[in-house]
DNA sequence: CAAATATAATTAGCCACCATACTATATGGC
DNA sequence: GCCATATAGTATGGTGGCTAATTATATTTG
């Protein structure tokens, strides 16, 4: 397996220093490149469709809304800021995938909803990204996914919660 | 297991569109967001050295290298180019932590080398890192490290190669 | 009803990273 | 010895994320 160059140059070096769980880091490492490849992998995917993976996700909670949502609710369901929902939108509406409607009862607010265009986009992109995903993991018996599950669950049973 | 918000969104909408392969989804998701979690607990770690995981590795290049590092050699090691080591050495100047002396030999080149507080800090920082590491595998049994060692590669194996 | 407060969206400015283009210097082949 | 090419470092501009401040509108309350 292909480590991120970046944990190469740690993991010599802390094998040099002989620290001493360093297969633990080695782990850590492994995960790590793997889910960086995986975001990799997902981006040139998603590259040809003018798609980031931030656009996808509005793209898709929007295929998922018959009725449009507000900026706020796109901001919530993504987990990311309002601010930043702004930007994405900016750039989803620059290749006409989505358009902002203005609510005429309540003048702040904003209704989104795809262009037909844009509605085409993400069932195409919708159907590819999740044949795309299964495709990662159908190398693995249920039992395999079991352990995985089991282990990543451990894993991050040990970390401090760090939600903001 | 905390999944992120994007993927529990993701998630949700994918099972009530019934797609098939729903397992391997909150599989991939669920990997993800364990890299997330481990990587926004190490920005907390470094944050109040002023660092981010991209000076850290610089930082821990050079602590390696007695006789100071070349741009260039550090973006090499580092896996990253040379105009974001310029970026990164610059915060790091900013902080005290590097010089960057001038090649009497060729005055293209550059010596990044730690300056006495660098070497503290680096020294400092890298014990707490590796420790933290540690710390975050060691629930887990020799046998267990093995498994996920091996369910990780399998699954990067079935990653198409995707590097530059 | 007016004033205070809350909320929606945007804007502006920051950071980390990348890719690309540029400038200055070295160096190898003729 | 000189020019073409390679190399070192930097500058520029783009992306995507953040926070904080701003503007406009709604809502609550005295």
């Amino acid at each position: 397996m292909k480590l991120e160059q970046k944990y190469l140059a740690l993991l010599h070096d802390a094998e040099q220093r002989q620290l001493n769980d360093i297969d633990g880091i080695r782990l850590c490492f492994q995960t790590l490149s793997l889910a960086a490849a995986i975001d990799r992998n997902c981006a040139t995917l998603l590259a040809p469709h003018k798609l980031s993976e931030g656009r996808f996700i509005l793209l898709f909670l929007l295929d998922a809304a018959p009725n449009g949502l507000a900026p706020n609710k796109l901001a919530e369901k993504a987990g990311i800021t309002r601010a930043t929902v702004t930007g994405l939108l900016d750039g989803l509406q620059r290749e006409d995938l989505i358009e902002r409607k203005v609510d005429s009862q309540d003048r702040r607010a904003l209704n989104i909803h795809l262009t037909p265009q844009g509605k085409q986009t993400a069932q195409q992109v919708i159907e590819q990204h999740s044949q795309w995903i299964a495709s990662l993991f159908n190398h693995l018996s249920l039992s395999e996914r079991h352990q995985l599950s089991t282990l990543l669950n451990k894993i991050s049973d040990g970390l401090k919660d760090n939600t903001p």
